[in-house]
This record gives structure tokens, sequence and C-alpha cells, in this order.
DNA sequence: GGGGAATCCCC
DNA sequence: GGGGATTCCCC
């Protein structure tokens, strides 16, 4: 101890209590205090710093590989069998990397990292879901699940712990309750306690267990030198990004993973269906874009869909929004994707294409464009160049072109690939 | 008693062992024979007749409202709140009918009638869900749900019993074993077993819960009379329609929610989305057809789709059949719809119209490309990939028309009012 | 690794 | 009455 207990708001959160080699408390707070204890991991405030350890320079981890952003957690019904461990993120998505921590300017032979998980909040206390791991070769049992620890020194990994296997057991929501009261009660050193203050402790585990959110997490990183066996805390902890869990509604990847129709007249307003990966109908968009050369966003525009549109969470019948410009002479791809606007997330987008509409009041029965590729729609009175039945009231014909519809040079063109949307585009524009 | 217990495959399951008023054993048979008693419900074969009273006409059991055929049977933890009850199967949509029971040609001043859920196989056995019931006017409590009765008589309800305030308890699959067992132990009278008798049984409950269909049942209904304070059936029992449990998706409903396009070529493989309540992707098929002026079918065909074109058990991307004529001169209008083929049900049918195709041997330039090319419909992912103007290579096109495109004279023609059905359709046709 | 069935919760 | 979140199971 290099300080006394609840001294001050950065006194340390895991200084003291753990007896060697391993401890089971999650925070090593062990302060007899009740509710108020600043030193309760997760009733305190969290230390802003860690003490250093006096007459020594304080060493510093660094996560060098941070894990993934996405992992499906599991519950421990699921814990049967092999599933995948939590990876590290990485730019290729075909390379598998370890999470790894390096622990920086150790004067010790050797320091231990320890790994555990904490909430995704501003203020970080102990997960309920748990740390599982397998591979790990320090093989630590009989932590359940609450942490994972590394030993790292110069000559073994170059002061780098690497961390594998990792998997996060998902604590079933009925479970919370209890696994946080167990904890307060074991922060608080199993201290004796009122009637009262037991009321206090369970109000206190019930407003953490209801708050707490069980669909994201972060990894916590200390680092301990162990001394006549006492364990001591070197430097201050990292935390990693946070990592969302793949199965929750609300956390899930964003995906379009069909679409029926990528085009619609520049007017907008036609339907398109999409099959999604599971989405949550309030709180969802889908968002067409445009950007220049320069990857700058130079228009966007929600598509028009409400609730009842969309279709058990894993599908969406939406009108496109009109393009920014009704008058575009040739076809303009854009971009369009999922959005949730709860947390800004999107999905990969897919390429979309707006064609021109009809021209209203136009006065060229044309057809200036190379011989097939046309388009020009729906003039009544155009006369197409192919046999009409003797009563077809109409339908005006091109033919299909191996040419490209818009032209290289910027030529303005009528043409658009897509007849069908010219059709419902002429109609559209004509009710105007 | 009017026969020996076992003395005949007609034994009755329930004669002897009520007491009155109430009996709290599933099937009456209170044998104390193993499990080889021909008298247990579970275990014996079911009588095919009931024994007539000596020296009575024997009455008999009529079921003038049947039960609906769907229902969401709900899980004991869902019992909290008001989910809707059990109705009859009625004609028409909004009109509420009570399922009703009518003992005919009952000689005594009153009888009850006991309703029980059993299974739906062709040797029914009482059923692991349970029968709830509230609005009961006979209110019965303490059955542990296993049965509902009513008391019928010539001047209350003229022998009919109103089964209102049904509900069909879903018994977790975890419990289903251990309630199967419970029940035989109960069958067996509690008799005293020796360790082979006791795996016999537990055998036995295995099989019989592996085997119970839990998301079908079926309503038994029995009379008795009370006298002397002991419970007499009169007549044979009846059963039910089968009812099945519309949260299952092997039972549930097939509905088409959503259809994206109604019309396609008459030479088929066009795509067609559509959004569906929960299918089973390997136990779904979509049934094209269409029927002459007496309703007769005069031709059907699937459309082409595979495992992976179901999306999420909601959504289904396939591709239209072939039309039975590809030369027709106007549109023809079927129907299509869902069909289940491990119970032969079907959907409601949509209406779908096949346009006549282009006509082949016209001559006018024309793309060997198939528009749709590209629609790798096998592929979750699908990335739709017609989306750059500049290179596509293009569509034919028509154009539409406000008149109709088939005549009322039956003249051909070529027209229809969907440009782009046209369009593929004459890329579909020119590829053969 | 992932889809979907089973169970439960809540608008 | 019903949709969907949660939990569990299995290809």
């Amino acid at each position: 101890m290099h300080q006394p207990i609840g001294s001050s708001p950065y006194s340390p959160e895991s200084s003291h209590s753990s007896s060697s080699p391993i401890s089971h408390s999650f925070s090593s707070g062990n302060s007899p205090m009740m509710c108020a204890s600043p030193n309760s991991a997760y009733m305190g405030n969290s230390p802003s710093s860690i003490p250093i350890r006096p007459g020594r320079l304080s060493p510093c981890l660094s996560i060098l590989n941070q894990p993934q952003g996405k992992f499906r957690f599991r519950y421990a019904s699921e814990m049967t069998g092999t599933h995948g461990c939590l990876m590290a993120e990485s730019k290729e998505r075909n390379k598998k990397e370890y999470i790894r921590v390096q622990l920086e300017g150790c004067q010790d032979r050797e320091a231990i990292i320890r790994c555990t998980l904490v909430t995704n909040s501003s203020k970080p206390v102990p997960h309920v879901h748990r740390l599982g791991g397998e591979g790990n070769s320090n093989g630590n049992n009989g932590n359940e699940g609450e942490y994972q620890e590394m030993i790292v020194s110069a000559g073994k990994n170059e002061w780098t712990a690497t961390f594998s296997g990792l998997t996060i057991i998902h604590t079933a929501k009925k479970q919370v309750r209890e696994v946080v009261e167990r904890r307060l009660i074991n922060e608080l050193g199993n201290a004796p306690m009122n009637r009262n203050q037991g009321q206090q402790l369970k109000d206190e585990a019930d407003k953490i267990a209801n708050t707490m959110d069980l669909h994201s997490v972060k990894l916590k990183f200390e680092a301990f030198v162990e001394q006549n066996g006492f364990r001591e805390q070197i430097c201050p902890p990292q935390y990693s990004q946070a990592i969302h869990n793949l199965k929750s509604t609300h956390a899930g990847d964003l995906r379009i993973v069909r679409i029926d129709k990528v085009y619609s007249c520049c007017t907008g307003q036609e339907e398109i269906f999409i099959f999604v990966e599971k989405v949550n109908k309030k709180d969802i968009k889908i968002r067409f874009f445009e950007t220049d050369e320069n990857e700058q966003e130079i228009w966007s525009a929600f598509a028009d869909f409400s609730e009842l549109d969309v279709h058990h969470q894993y599908a969406i019948a939406f009108k496109t929004p009109a393009y920014q410009d009704p008058n575009i002479q040739s076809d303009v791809t854009v971009q369009f994707q999922l959005y949730r606007p709860s947390n800004q997330s999107t999905s990969e987008a897919k390429s979309f294409t707006y064609t021109p509409r009809e021209r209203v009041g136009m006065k060229r029965p044309r057809r200036d464009v190379p011989l097939n590729s046309d388009s020009n729609t729906n003039k009544r009175d155009y006369n197409a160049t192919r046999t009409l039945p003797n009563n077809d009231p109409v339908a005006p014909n091109t033919f299909p072109s191996n040419c490209p519809s818009g032209d290289e040079n910027g030529t303005p063109s009528f043409t658009s690939n897509f007849a069908d949307q010219q059709r419902k585009c002429y109609e559209s524009s004509v009710k105007h």
C-alpha cells in the first residue's frame, strides 16, 4: 500500500487487496465503507490516474492491436463447442491478428498484464459479462472467467502480451442483478451490513443492473508486478475500443443483402425492395448520397418509408428520394446505404443510378442517339422503328445497344438504360 | 366399474378411478399393472369405442362449433396479461363464436362435459400442454389446467356446453419429459416399481416426450354423469379438429405480405421479390397456377428459387416459372401462392399476370446479353452490378401504353402495360 | 460461424 | 394480438 485507502480520488482501483498470485476480487478495492465508497469500482468514482510507485519511473501500457469492434457474445449455454474467439481488428479482411498489449518502460524483471471486461461507459466498471479464454498460454483457471493474465518480460516477449482465445460470455439478463449484487458485496469486503445498508446495496445493484449496456463492452488492461508475494499495479489501466455484440439488433452489422432494382427516375418516388440484415424499424433510415471525385459528399437525401414498410426486421420497401437535380440529362450514379440514427452507423453503400426524366415539352421526336441506345421514352407520337401490331396503341420502342449510354465527353444525353424507369418517370413528370 | 380392467381393448379410458366431483388424474385408468397396461392413456391402446351403460341407450357427443384451426399457444411466462382465447372456427371473419359441444340422447337429469387437451395423432393421448381457462362459468380451479368442465342439462343449456376463455399453455420443451413421466406414474396409480420398471418407465417417457408434437393439439370431449358420488363416462369421446400453434414456423400461417412486381413475361425467369410471414426455407415452395371458369386448375408450376433465396424466413427472391404457353398473344392472369410441402398447406393466392413475349424473328438489332445475367440469385451478398451507366450493356425497350394491352376482342397484341417486362421478356426469348 | 428455434417480454 | 428481444440449440 502506497496510499491510504480512500485518501484521494486517485486511490487505485487495484492495489492492495489482491493476494498473490491471483486475485479473485473484481476491483481490488477492499474498503469497509458502504455504498458511497470511492473505492468501489461500481459505486465510486473511477480514478483518473494511477499512483506512480515511489522512486520509480512510471511504465505505461499501450494497446498494439485493438480488439474487433464487433463480436458475437455467447451465452454460457453456447460455450459447448467452439465458436471462434475475439481477434484483433485487422485492416485486411482475411488476416487474423491477435490482440496485443505492450508494457513500456518497465524496470522490473517481469510483469503481469491482466485483461478484464468492463462497461463501455464514461466511467468503466466491471462488466457482468465474463471473459472466457482457453488458448491462453498462461492458462488461468479458477478465475471464474473474470480476467485473463499474461506474463511479460524483455526476453520472453518483449513486454508484449498476446491475448488469444478470448471469448465474451453473455450473462443472461435474469442473472445480471444477482451478479452485480454479489460483486458489490465482494467489493465491500463482505462487511456486515444492517438492514438499511443491505437495502441500499440492493437498490444500487438494481440501478447498476438496469443501466448496464449488455451489448457492448471494453477490455481493460492493467499491469502488475509481484513482489514478496504481493501485487502492485504499476501504471494506469488502458481501455480498448468498444466491442459490440454482433447478435444484438442495436449493435449488429447493418447490411444490404439484396436489391430488386438499382435505378430510379431522378424524380424519385419509385418503390425499391431490399433484403437486409436485422434492423430495428424504429432506428433505421436509408440514405442516398453522391460524392464528387474527391470523395466529398455533394448531395444526400433519405428514402421515403415508414415502420410499416420494414418487414420483420429483414426487408424494407421504400420509395427513392428525388435526386437533387430533376433535370439531369444523363444517368447519375449515386450510392445508398442503411443508416442507424442512434449510433450513426451505416452499412456499406450500394451503387444506384438515377435516370433522366422525360422532358416535358421537348420537341424533338428524335433519335439523336446512335442507333440503339435510346430511350426516349414515351413520346406518344414517337414513331418506332419496328413494326407495330395494328392496334398497338403506341409502344414506341428502341433497342438495346452495346454502346455506353452516357458519353465520355460529358455531352448531355437523354439516353437511359432503364426503359421502365423512363416510363414511370415520364408519368410522374407529366403529372406535374 | 362395468368391466374388469384391461379385460378388453375397449376398456374405458376414464371410467372408474375418478372420485367425484373432480378427478385430477389424466386418463382415469388406474391399473396397478406396469408399462404394458392397456389401460394407460399413454402406453396402452386407445379404446376404439366406449362401453354403453347397461340398460341404457348410449348418448352421444357432437361438436357444434369446432375450435379454430390455428391459435397461438402461450408459455406459462406469457400468462400474465390477457392474450385472447381459443374461439370457434367461424366462417365470417369478424364473427366471434364459442366452441360448443352438445350431448344428445342423455337420459339423466344432467351431465358433465369435460374438455382436455390431447395429441394430434392417430391415437390421441393427453398432451403435455395444458388447457387454461378463466371465463369458464364453472370456474374450475385446482385442476392444474388439465381440463375444463361444463354442466349440461335440458333446461339449463339444452345439453350444450359452451367453452369460452380456453387457452393453450405451452409446456416448455425442457419440462416435457418430466411432465410425461409424472403422468405415467400417476396413470399407474403410483404403484411401487423396481429398478427395471423404473427404467422402463423413464424410457417410455423419453420416447413419448421426444415424439409428441408440441405444435398441434386436439380437444377431447367426454361426457360423464355423476351418481352416488361417482362418475361414469356415458359415451364415446369426441375429438376436435387439430389446433396448430400459430407461433410455430411449421404450422404458422403462410402469407404473402408484399410483392414487388406482379407480372412477368410468359417465358418466365424473371426475378420477383416477395415479403412473407415466417417460412421455413427447407419447406416452402411457390406455386403458380391457373384455373378455368369452373375453378378447375388447368395449369401449375413452381417458381424457381433455392434456400439461399429465402432471406431469414421473411422474404423470398424467386424466378417466375415459364407459363405453359410461350406464345400467348395477350396477358394471362394466373395466381400464385406459397405452398408448404410438409403439410400441403397454402397461402392465399395472389394474382399475377403473364405478358406475351416479344415475337422472335422480328428483325431488329438487339443484344444478346441478358439484362439479368448479373443477378446471381444464389449469392446472399447480392451485389447489384447493373448500376454503371457508362458501360451498361443496355436494355431493350418498349414503351408504356395507357390502353389495355390485350384487347377485348382477342386481337393479338404485342403491347404490354409492363414495359420492363417486355424488355426482359425480349431478352429471354432471344436467348432461346 | 451463423441461422433459426424456443422462450420470454412488452408495446 | 402481435412483434420482436432474448436465450438456446444445432447445422
